[in-house]
DNA sequence: AGTCGCTACGGCCAA
DNA sequence: CGTAGCGACT
């Protein structure tokens, strides 16, 4: 192949990539794979590409299908595309992930497939909650065919691409002795009904309409002149299936992907695709990125003798020309505890001795469980972090509640967000007012709101419940009208006080309770970016990232699932423990193919760091409340000699940092205080007395050196009465620089930083 | 209707 | 050891 050499003339896209990427960059048409290593400049080679289509007028914006697999993706993607292009990124539709670009299609053509185009997209909270009333409804004990199994299943089969009339008899059998078939049947029914669709069905859907009516297929085959995909090794059949549709006639698809990193087939994704590609597509030009930008040598050559173990892989070898750093750090440690003890210590004494930025650090982790550990000791430490994923913002009861008003103003039919605030706040309609009013909406084939509406003039309900739910009723019509005349972000703001909701958690003295109305703040502010208040509605029910407060810089405490594709200057994995990690639920469910993606798994969580990497392991662990101990991963074996230090002394070195800092500097101070029923090997370890000591709190000022770089409040004093989102309200006790020594009402004295703190 | 106490269960999680 | 979710109790 013959490239043009780089020249000072070529398009500032071009600029700066090297050979591969230039070839990723200007293959544009016919299949191409671009096989990603990690770390070898993909997104830049991506959007360079993009740009390309564009500048050199191979395309428009609006004929470019492009893919990511998240919206944080997309984002970046159409803000580098930006920084390219200029504005005429503003008109590129098709750029998002499969889902949005699902829902985008299918609200053209929902009446193929029996909806309307203004369908309500469900979150899995609604489908479960659907799921059950169908198992009730069908006599099956909701004990041994839960829900979430079911979910679970049909999940799977839309994944899969299968709709109820397609699985095949092994399928079905499933659930339920058989009924399985019938009861998806049954939900698809019940969802055509409520016009909705869940997740899944957004790409079910329209693959159904691409087979079934060929005038659609063929507008979107024109249309998209050119298909691009990243993170291919992530794609699941429907995916697959939709993809090679609309790539069949013209055939300029560019897949982007790492089989190295694929870590969701428990997802439905199949590696198999980016395996196959060349048989799917033939004549297609396979390009590898083999250059890595981001990490040092010892971390490269650590990850890829990890994953070297694996077989059936592409192959691919990385190579830096970066020839200095670290080796990766292994440590072992006594104990859970002393792991985030460690952790937190090394991350101070690197942001003194080199000044970085508290944003420099993650520490990546496999379970979200084990976010806790260090949760608890950077709060006790007064080390400002973030935890990424866990609960993500749209999942909260709050966004839920007032999301659930919101649809209902917005969709009178939508049932099941009646259901979930009919009695939020409490208005005394409980069970029995509510099926009553089941009983007409299915009766008369009505929604639940014009049920609720007709029975009022009836006399079915008490006094009390017929005056709340008239209430109701009214106030809903009312916002509706109101809908069109206000801003939508001013109507949330007064249907949220007006229907008692806000009241509902002023009055609620929990923890929880401020950072819930913090929350619902957040979400109208964030209404107010969008057009409409249906554009907003669709908007949260793909998204809603959870990416406010990005204020302060924090160290990032994340699962090695959601820090792929970021880096990190220093990265701490914690947990490489035999069970753990690989998790031993896993080896038990998948056998080998698990154990290889746990292996991948390690492979994306090493090459996450740009210059160190430090991995842990414990001897010792509480799982489940049990003392159990435990043995190094054998990843942790894996790891070539030649590019690791091992520090693997229990005890550690007790640095001036650690006598200054650390409450307890025995590693055993943490360890179960006699549970009796822990394993012997912990009454062997050490006598029983030092297991029921509590640990001594070692209170010494502290000079400005060890000052976390942030200035101290002159808002709090001595005795004030606080509130901290954790641990409720409490009282000072004492105040050292930026950090408060505070006695909680319900959890006791904890040492925090001010800025958690509000005053109470 | 709302609260309390018991039981069961506990990977990764996008849209 | 936590917690969530359900049924029984008030």
């Amino acid at each position: 192949m013959s490239l043009p050499a780089p020249s000072p003339d070529d398009p500032p896209y071009i600029r700066g990539l090297n050979e591969p990427q230039r070839e990723a960059v200007l293959t544009t048409d016919g299949p191409v794979l671009v096989l990603a290593g990690a770390g070898t400049g993909k997104t830049a080679a991506l959007t360079a590409r993009l740009a390309h289509l564009l500048w050199t007028r191979r395309a428009y914006p609006s004929e470019i299908l492009s893919v990511t697999f998240t919206n944080k993706a997309a984002r970046e993607m159409r803000e580098r595309v930006r920084g390219l292009v200029g504005d005429a990124v503003e008109g590129m539709p098709w750029l998002g992930t499969f889902h949005a670009i699902g829902a985008k299609m299918l609200r053209r053509h929902a009446e193929l497939v029996g909806l309307q185009s203004n369908f309500t997209i469900l979150d899995t909270d609604d489908q479960l909650r659907l799921l059950k009333q169908l198992i009730q409804a069908n006599d099956l004990d909701e004990k041994r065919w839960p829900a979430r199994q079911l979910g679970g299943l049909i999940d799977g089969w839309k994944n899969k691409g299968l709709t109820p009339d397609q699985l095949d008899a092994g399928e079905a059998e499933h659930f339920a002795n058989g009924k399985g078939q019938s009861l998806y049947q049954q939900y698809q029914d019940r969802l055509r009904a409520l016009n909705a669709c869940d997740f899944g069905d957004l790409l079910l859907h329209m693959l159904t309409i691409l087979r079934t009516h060929r005038d659609v297929l063929e507008q979107y085959q024109q249309r998209f002149r050119y298909i691009m995909v990243d993170e291919y090794q992530d794609t699941n059949s429907v995916q697959y299936l939709w993809l090679r549709l609309l790539a069949q006639e013209r055939k300029n698809i560019c897949c982007v992907g790492d089989d190295d990193q694929s870590i969701y087939s428990w997802r439905g994704a199949q590696v198999e695709n980016i395996l196959k590609f060349e048989k799917d597509f033939p004549g297609a030009k396979v390009i590898r990125l083999e250059q890595n930008y981001r990490s040092t040598p010892h971390i490269l050559a650590a990850a890829s003798a990890v994953i070297a173990n694996n077989s059936g892989r592409l192959g691919k070898e990385l190579w830096t020309e970066i020839d200095t750093g670290e080796k990766v750090r292994v440590i072992g440690v006594w104990d859970g505890p002393e792991e985030a003890r460690r952790v937190g210590e090394e991350i101070e004494s690197a942001q003194i001795r080199e000044g970085k930025s508290l944003e420099a650090f993650a520490i990546l982790v496999r379970a979200q469980h084990q976010t806790r550990e260090f949760e608890d000791r950077f709060i006790a430490i007064g080390l400002p972090y973030r935890i990424v994923g866990g609960f993500r913002f749209y999942e909260r009861a709050e966004i839920r509640d007032a999301l659930a008003y919101l649809r209902l103003v917005h969709q009178p039919n939508d049932d099941l967000a009646f259901e979930r605030i009919v009695n939020v706040p409490k208005r005394g309609l409980g069970d029995k007012a509510i099926a009553k009013i089941h009983q007409l909406a299915r009766a008369e084939g009505i929604p639940l709101l014009t049920a609720g509406a007709r029975i009022l003039d009836t006399d079915e309900l008490t006094p009390q419940a017929r005056r709340a739910l008239g209430n109701f009723v009214g106030d809903i019509a009312r916002w509706r009208d109101m809908a069109s005349q206000l801003p939508h972000a001013e109507l949330a703001r007064q249907l949220l006080d007006e229907s008692g909701y806000t009241a509902m958690w002023q009055a609620d003295r929990t923890a929880e309770a401020a950072g819930r109305l913090e929350n619902l703040g957040e979400l109208v502010r964030a209404m107010e970016e969008y057009d409409s208040l249906g554009a907003f509605l669709e908007h949260v029910s793909l998204v809603m990232d959870n990416d406010a407060s990005a204020d302060e810089p924090k160290v990032t405490i994340m699962t090695i699932h959601a820090a792929k594709g970021l880096e990190f200057d220093t990265v701490f994995l914690a947990g490489w423990e035999e069970g753990l990690f690989p998790s031993q639920r896993a080896l038990d469910e998948g056998g080998l193919a698990s154990l290889e993606e746990e292996r991948r798994l390690a492979y994306v969580a090493i090459t996450r760091a740009r210059r160190l990497a430090t991995i842990l392991h414990a001897a010792n662990r509480r799982i489940y409340g049990q003392w159990t101990s435990s043995i190094p991963s054998r990843f942790v074996g894996e790891l070539p000699d030649a590019h690791i230090e091992a520090e693997t002394t229990m005890t550690g070195g007790a640095s001036l940092w650690r006598a200054n800092w650390s409450e307890n500097a025995d590693p055993f101070a943490n360890v179960g205080r006699g549970t009796g029923r822990g394993p012997g090997w912990q009454r062997a370890a050490a006598p029983s007395s030092s297991f029921t000591t509590a640990p001594k709190r070692v209170v010494e000022s502290r000079g400005s050196a060890v000052s976390l770089g942030n200035k101290g409040r002159d808002d709090l004093s001595l005795g004030m009465r606080v509130f901290h989102q954790k641990f409720g309200y409490g009282e000072i006790v004492e105040i050292e620089g930026n950090k408060l020594e505070i006695k909680f009402e319900t959890a006791g004295r904890k040492r925090v930083m001010d800025s958690f703190v509000s005053i109470g």
